[in-house]
DNA sequence: GCGCGACACGAACAGCGTTCGTCGTACGAA
DNA sequence: TTCGTACGACGAACGCTGTTCGTGTCGCGC
């Protein structure tokens, strides 16, 4: 009865209340005398796997050959390989630091945020696809969100807009890293289906201008963005939208 | 020589200008007369099975099943499962239907095409992650870029801005997209890891006030948005920020 | 010293994408 | 008409995946 393995469907509600719960116990706490297999080592030896060759190594098996056993070895301490992938995402979001609200500074802090939860995605290559379908089912991806939350409503954005601007924020940092990934596989030679800039601008100059005479006419703007100059764009524009009134009314 | 299989390396700009010069050739010719396997008939196979049962049943099995044959049969017609997507992804962007551009109208018109594709794509839950890794490959993605882009510039928005609000434009469509594929899953019971808004609602609540204050504060405005509200929202904003100089200058 | 429980693991299952070698057939050449 | 050939279709297999079952083995409490 202890070990009960849950029907998938009716405990999750439990799990949350203890993931709560446990916020105030000493946090991912692991006792260094004992040697034998643990999440954190799990998580270790998977973030080193999508450090080094990219999320679609991020193989159960793979792991546990990292740590010198067997894949069955895992599921006494991970649920599911979606689980595993949960806890890298969650780890991932309690790296980025929140800023203290500045009214002042929001848009600037948002980026922030958005920034460094970037710059881990593109970290571990690929995993911002684990965050795409967990994102908000971990604590710590709602550490972020609050803090978002928290900053916005600071800076006098509506609840609403500013709700639903950080689903959108996440969304979009997610699918930029994602997608940021697929373009950028240095070594893997095995499958270079997408294209660097230079060709991609070939290939759009190739076209027809009769029937693309827009893409055509801007070959150089549709390829252009050095470093991150389009995530910054995307999420200014974004936040832009959400402007308060700051004068006249309250 | 004739029938020489690429190394996945070299060929692929050859291949694009076989693409570009088949566009005035007769359109998806398809003879009634023969019964054989065909392209045309495996994609209405896999089609029909990603309507049916989502994107993950999109299996190069399934599909050889569902045509009556085993699955080596199919890579005589299509490369790679990868290229299987990618020709999905592109007859769904040939259905979506390109306004001629009207200045006035220029935010409703991209909404237009943004609101078909999300359509499109929720008719087939869970293609967007395919249309994720494959999106600036296919000449009918570009068909709809090329539509976007002439009506944004007859709009009078700056080039650079155009271009990369219609990437973003794509990339916020599909990640919507396949996030929503995720949450709405009617008939899998299996895998019920999604949570429908009370449940979320219900686990925000149980939050503790004092680490998300605002989280708590706002749970309502956090899980609200009826339909594609949320949807609609984003790209509003999005677009909002490249409203052009319209009056005093040019 | 003994027993029990929890953890670890080897082996296996079902399924995936993909490839190899063979088979059948249908068409062009003699 | 008959043969040769070439090509489309396919059965079987390889290596890989996530996951589970049953067994082993270790260490702690009594």
């Amino acid at each position: 009865m202890a070990n009960r393995r849950a029907p998938d469907r009716a405990e999750p509600q439990d799990e949350w209340a203890a993931k709560i719960a446990a916020l105030d116990g000493p946090g991912r706490a692991e006792r260094p005398g004992k040697p034998p297999i643990t999440v954190g080592r799990i998580m270790d030896a998977a973030f080193a796997l999508v450090e080094a060759e990219g999320f679609e190594a991020l193989t159960m098996r793979r792991v546990a050959t990292a740590l010198g056993t067997g894949p069955a070895s895992l599921y006494a301490h991970v649920r599911n390989k979606a689980e595993l992938d949960e806890l890298l995402i969650g780890e991932v979001c309690a790296r980025v630091p929140v800023p203290e609200p500045d009214p002042a500074r929001w848009t600037e802090q948002m980026l922030e945020i958005c920034r460094a939860l970037r710059d881990e995605y593109l970290r571990y290559p690929g995993i911002s696809r684990a965050a795409l379908a967990a994102a908000p089912n971990s604590l710590d991806a709602l550490r972020l969100s609050e803090g978002m939350l928290t900053i916005l409503l600071a800076a006098g954005v509506p609840p609403r807009s500013a709700a639903w601007a950080i689903d959108a924020a996440f969304l979009y940092v997610s699918a930029y890293c994602f997608e940021a990934s697929l373009r950028y596989r240095p070594d893997s030679d095995a499958d270079q289906r997408v294209l660097d800039r230079d060709a991609l601008a070939e290939r759009y100059r190739m076209l027809p201008p009769d029937r693309f005479p827009s893409t055509v006419a801007h070959v150089r703007e549709l390829t252009s963005g050095e470093g991150h100059e389009r995530f910054e764009f995307t999420l200014t524009a974004l936040l832009g939208g959400l402007a308060p009134e700051p004068g006249p009314g309250a």
